[in-house]
DNA sequence: AGAAAGTCTTGACGACTGTCAAGGGTTGCT
DNA sequence: AGCAACCCTTGACAGTCGTCAAGACTTTCT
């Protein structure tokens, strides 16, 4: 008989203890927050959103399926926070794409590299984030969280292709939108060619995205 | 204690007939399956793919639950038949775009005018069709379906850059999937922030248009 | 050691799902 | 008229869903 940690208020920082109703351990909390969430975003990847049920996400963890409302207030909590997991992730991989480059092809080739290891080794997660991104677009509920992912892609493209411009010596002629719109709609599209089990889809992105980035910048292309 | 006519094999030519067991009108029976497909769809294209029973599609008919399954197997054929008949409005739209063009200008114009009524009037129904297509990244069921479609759309795309290039008496220099998949990135990113209430997309739409087609075509862009 | 708080399991609830059988109207044919 | 086929409704079924209460086990504190 005590009172859940759903509204976990602030657990992972400032007043250090117990600001949230009966709550011992913020750290111990959170990470079965994370734990269960990193359960829930595996069965989303191999189910799809409207295949996956709070019981089968407890199967894919260590614990029963009544943890998952001590820890999340309901279904919408949880995979708001999943979506905020899988967030911190994905933005990532690209975070020294730009840096480390050397020249405008070199960039290039770097980001191609990254992209094609997301769709080899995350093509599920992939696919999760299209269908959580379509399922905001029905339910506000995951709305905001969405659009923070999407801005966050937005920057990382517009990062990188503006990098591309500076090593290229050339400015970019689309904006951040226009940048991220015409990169997700290739790389979405391999992905979907990937999971369908096509051939050849490594080498297609390489061409789409060697041809695509010269074009995006002032002057003649290629 | 009839036989639904469930497998409707060859209702609409053919023999004429009752091929099919008990099967005395079969132009009044695809009548009635387009009845309840469309009805299927508006219900899909309001709650999501997700968020939708048979119950609730019977609903926005105006006959009860059970008579989908008397003119449809089960949710999976229902549905499937809601794609296909998504499919032959959808392109329809954009089949005189390349024809009546004058010039390479004036085809961007109806291009683009075509993309815009889309969006302004089947919002919910792109929706639907990118809440479909993500749908078949995880259940095989309407993965042939989904398929279709996305050539069907990929060729249109197509046609109308070709013909935008005979009008501009350039070559094209992309292949037709990564034209279409780039038009399907900015294209469905425009849905998105339209179904967001977003400010001035029809404009961003146009200028990202106007921008990206005679960089798709051989020489200088712009 | 005992109390209290934290953590997790179990089992149940009402609601909803897809599916289907039974039957009542209705229509068309002979 | 009478029969049979067709069309549709009703109501139920087995199953699953999200949710939650009750309690058992564990940990922590005094």
């Amino acid at each position: 008989m005590t009172v859940a940690p759903h509204r976990t208020d602030a657990p992972q920082a400032a007043t250090g203890r117990a600001v949230a109703p009966a709550l011992a351990r913020p750290d111990k909390v959170a990470t079965r927050r994370d734990e269960l969430a990193r359960a829930a975003l595996r069965t989303l990847a191999e189910r799809g959103y409207a295949n996956t049920s709070l019981r089968e996400i407890a199967q894919h963890s260590e614990f029963s399926h009544g943890v998952l409302h001590y820890y999340f207030a309901d279904k919408t909590e949880l995979i708001t926070y999943c979506v905020k997991l899988y967030k911190q992730r994905c933005v990532r991989r690209y975070d020294d794409v730009g840096t480390g480059a050397t020249g405008p092809d070199d960039l290039i080739e770097r980001f191609l590299t990254a992209l094609l290891v997301s769709m080899r080794e995350d093509s599920h997660e992939q696919r999760l984030w299209y269908d959580l991104r379509v399922q905001s677009l029905f339910e506000p509920s995951f709305r905001s969280e969405v659009a923070g992912i999407d801005a966050a892609l937005r920057d990382m493209v517009w990062r990188i292709l503006v990098r591309y411009g500076e090593l290229a010596q050339r400015s970019v002629v689309v904006d951040a939108a226009t940048a991220y719109a015409l990169f997700d709609g290739v790389f979405s599209h391999a992905v979907q060619r990937h999971l369908a089990g096509a051939e050849g889809v490594e080498e297609q992105l390489g061409e789409q995205i060697r041809l695509l980035m010269p074009r995006l910048l002032d002057g003649a292309g290629s």
